[in-house]
DNA sequence: GCGTGTCAATACGCCAGCGTATGGAAAAGA
DNA sequence: TCTTTTCCATACGCTGGCGTATTGACACGC
């Protein structure tokens, strides 16, 4: 057990530096020499921890995940009303800009191919939880899956809103905030009737094909 | 009007690479030698129309928002009824990948510090659209402006979950689009009885202050 | 005290991408 | 024709980051 003055640093504080680089540079700025000039010593101390840049990656990839899904979700899971945790879930929006930073970092991350893996299992991992809580609320399999596809657009999009617009985004502590809460808690939350009225519309109607270009 | 066999490369034709090279290997992939190969030429060809990398950012970012706004806001705009802007919108969110790439990586880039300028104005514009759109029919400012947020979170979630997750969004094809379109097409439209009860309901019930370390 | 193991510094070669300088080919004017 | 302009190729130096090799400073067991 070395722990004199030193410091001496550990290959999980290596990951989690990586993890801060993420989201401060992206993905592509988790750079050796950089990210040892943050910690505050050479790459001399990384290649002893790691063989290579991937493998930091790797190792800060499985830190991501594991936090994202285990510690959050038992913390939200916590809650047992269905109702209450979606609320806690739209709540959460509103906290550590740094881990939505990493988050969209990931996801538009594309050169190491693995890191879509991580990505699709931590978003594969929430939908289902949702739906989980949707459908504990008695609607049917389908109806759950679209009510929560429709919550966690509703989460990933504000975490994108608060970041280009920040200032279109109410602040947590003015009474916008809980205003608009609420509003998305009733806009998000199926009444009794849906519940029990478990089939969609019958009534198709049509809509123009677009055929423009590119999209919005 | 030079346009002999030898084609004759064009600045336009420069910054439509690298906007294409954002989309596919993000703001840091805009790199003049690899986007040369890409067009078969060498980078004696870009030095001529430009004076260096930030200069081709700029020009790629310009055409990406007179896209983004003019061409794509006048499309949706011709759309009368607000109703089927909102539907359109949504539809929208189905047509070209490559945009929402692109959209997706300039939004989580940081580096050259003013491409999020060019992002905030981009979904600024979008958001002031929607709001218009909601305004339109009889609801309040602030009413508005929450469907509004809602619709957009709505919108921007779509293309990062069609990402991240492709296999969970459904095909444009399916019928399982039709009526998930159908579905948001009610959850996102406020019914006559909202415009006409314009205030927000008066009770503010109190949640739970997180105080976690990271968010979901 | 003395070797051994742990963690980090230094020095090196390598490669990719930036920016410059210069030259060249081909079309356009004159 | 011959000069000028336009567009691109080639060659060069520079920088930053990767990975390796070597050395060094402690701490600990003995």
């Amino acid at each position: 057990m070395t722990k004199s003055q030193k410091v001496m640093l550990t290959a999980n504080d290596w990951a989690e530096a990586a993890l801060d680089a993420i989201g401060r540079r992206g993905v592509e700025g988790v750079a050796v020499e950089p990210i040892a000039r943050d910690l505050g010593v050479t790459k001399g101390s990384f290649y002893w921890h790691f063989p290579n840049r991937e493998a930091l990656l790797v190792a800060a990839l499985q830190r991501w995940e594991a936090r994202e899904t285990d510690e959050v979700l038992d913390r939200v899971q916590q809650e047992t009303d269905p109702r209450a945790r979606v609320k806690r879930l739209i709540t959460e929006v509103n906290t550590s800009k740094k881990a939505s930073r990493i988050y969209s970092a990931l996801s538009s991350a594309t050169k190491p191919a693995f890191v879509r893996d991580y990505v699709e299992r931590v978003s594969k991992r929430r939908l289902d939880f949702i739906i989980d809580s949707y459908a504990a609320l008695g609607l049917s399999a389908e109806n759950a899956r679209r009510w929560a596809l429709m919550t966690f657009s509703v989460f990933l999009g504000s975490l994108q809103i608060r970041r280009d617009l920040p200032d279109e985004w109410p602040n947590a502590d003015e009474p916008a905030f809980a205003e608009y809460v609420r509003f998305l808690m009733v806009s998000l939350m199926p009444s009794e009737l849906d519940a029990a009225n478990n089939t969609p519309a019958p009534d198709v109607p049509e809509w123009p094909a677009r055929s423009g270009s590119q999209g919005f």
